[in-house]
DNA sequence: TTGAAAGCGATACCAC
DNA sequence: GTGGTATCGCTTTCAA
């Protein structure tokens, strides 16, 4: 027999494992597969079907449960409608609202998504998004964490012919890409802060691996010089973004003999580690140290000892943008623009207080 | 031509977009497809291939930068080793951690995980669990929150042979399922309250759509009356699984005329929002009412006003069985056991403090 | 309106 | 060691 996978073993029972496929609708039916197709993807009005095999054709496929396997039909027709998406890690808000709002995004627009393990193993990025590319994906949204030590990696994506943009900081310059506004955002932070009054505002960097924390902290440097603030060596501290390590450097800016007033955190973890360490030095926040933390990321930040003071980057925007921008290439268009900088917001709770000194 | 696809269009260049195919590889090497096949799926040992030969292709594909299309592959092979998994919204650590441990434990076994959407879009669930399946998933993971509704879809899944297993919470009686030992969980928390001295001890239930909801319930009461402790109606509140709602049904317990010494939380999020009704009232935790969460789902607790006792479910167990027993089913093998439960742990911080009384 | 035929890119079995 | 042939389930083009 021609079809044993598919083959009708009793009336109205379709045998074990075995599911039907279009071709038994097309038999049962009388028909072609032509037909059934064209039935299934809603073209057979222009196809000028009639309603009645139309009729027959719906009311087989509800009786045999009958449903297109999508493999096959991406095979065939080239196109997968899955987006490879790898985000760092979603533990906390922040990315986790991005990879919502990308996968509400794409479904909108037919497209799901198929997720790169690498959102936890860092070391196994570049593995993971090529597995990804394996997977005949459409197009990629991809944030790696080493994304500067990629550069073969996105050629040979580029070779493939696979469509990428990077979301939330650049990875490479000369490529799409949606990302937060990282200068802007310190100089929001670091103005804030100076506004208050403070004049010895240190920064505690995350990691070093992406272009987004250099711009960060250019933002920073250049921000004081602008309001002709001296740059402490001894204010840059490092976080790796992980509580215990910002703890620590904060510690040690503690013991400085002139130790900063305040603080701005490439992240929000970063800033809780930070002001643990003011607590445990037995000073407070904001009143001996401002603390100003960075993507908002923390659940029931409202219910913590000191409610932190934060910038928020835009993470509905981060993925719409990112969406459209990634669809236009999919669908052959150019995007309106290839770099959209997007700033995000000062969300001001208790970490800052009010102004440092009643001028 | 019979495969334009692949076409050479100069020595050493793929046509745009066109990726290489394995016919090309084998044509460029003046070989048989299946002989390629069998290098690429490393038999060629077994196949008794030449070293020679090995080598000719390994350099082609290296050359030429062959990939095999895992869609074709999956379809001829009739496994797509892909996992569909479909979880609760993940914004916390509990989920969170489950995924990243499925994720690993499938990948060292070769397969990869198809995630659905619906961990955020709970109406759709049904849908988003049936689309995997189109997507020819080998087998599923679930954890749906509408569980107890979905017994048709439950039996269209088996229908169409794919293996699957409950994860958290059993939906319906009768599948394989790895859960949460809920009732015992209740017990642990509720009797870490009595053995502090409460006798007035309240519970806010979460959602009502899960099996594991009442059996938490269950274990709640039970564990009350092997006391012999009193059962107050009013004692039973509701929280939704949500920190408004919680905050609010604690300030309406608050009010009673006897209000209870002491909460079980279904969930950490309602628990922040219990606390926060206490704390506005003016009264303090655990002095005055103590507070016990689940699941230890929060990000920093130590770092909020009141750090939260909780019963920590074990994600790893939960992930590793649960992956064993869907390996079992697919691979043919029977589990050991259709039902696993998993008792949680108590994570004692500072929510409920010491004795009540001294004897 | 409908159907036949040729792919898509692989796997698998079986002779040579 | 190697190659032919059938197949997976669906799309697409072109004739009838």
């Amino acid at each position: 027999m021609k079809y044993p996978r598919s083959e009708i073993v009793q009336a109205g029972t379709m045998r074990q494992e075995k599911v039907t496929s279009m071709h038994a609708v097309a038999k049962l039916a009388g028909l072609s597969r032509t037909t059934v197709s064209d039935v299934v993807n809603n073209r057979w009005r222009e196809k000028g079907i009639t309603r009645h095999t139309y009729d027959r054709v719906q009311k087989l496929i509800a009786k045999y449960n009958y449903r297109p396997n999508m493999l096959a039909r991406s095979l065939a027709a080239g196109k997968t409608y899955t987006i490879g998406v790898q985000l760092p890690s979603s533990m906390y808000e922040h990315w986790n609202a991005v990879h919502k709002n990308l996968d509400a995004a794409f479904r909108r627009h037919g497209y799901h998504l198929a997720l790169a393990s690498a959102s936890w193993f860092h070391d196994a990025e570049e593995d993971e998004i090529r597995r990804l590319c394996d997977r005949q994906v459409d197009g990629l949204i991809l944030s790696p964490q080493n994304g500067m030590r990629l550069h073969s990696l996105f050629k040979w994506i580029q070779q493939r012919g696979i469509p990428f943009v990077f979301i939330g900081s650049v990875s490479l310059p000369h490529y799409f890409a949606v990302v937060d506004d990282n200068s802007s955002n310190a100089r929001l932070a670091v103005e804030h802060l100076i506004r208050l009054g403070h004049e010895r505002i240190a920064y505690l960097h995350s990691t070093s691996r992406t272009l987004g924390e250099r711009e960060r902290r250019r933002g920073y440097l250049q921000t004081l010089r602008d309001h002709g603030l001296r740059v402490h060596r001894e204010y840059l501290g490092w976080g790796y973004h992980d509580f215990d390590q910002s703890r620590q450097a904060m510690l040690r800016m503690l013991d400085l003999s002139e130790p900063p007033t305040a603080i701005y955190c490439g992240a929000d973890t970063m800033a809780l580690g930070v002001i643990d360490a003011i607590l445990a030095r037995g000073m407070r926040v904001p009143d001996d140290v401002a603390v100003v933390g960075q993507a908002d990321d923390i659940a029931f930040i409202s219910q913590y000892r000191v409610p932190l003071t934060t910038i928020r980057q835009p993470r509905q925007q981060l993925a719409e943008n990112a969406v459209r921008m990634l669809l236009d290439l999919i669908e052959g268009r150019t995007p309106a623009q290839s770099l959209i900088r997007l700033p995000g917001e000062l969300i001001i709770r208790d970490s800052c207080g009010g102004l440092k000194q009643a001028r």
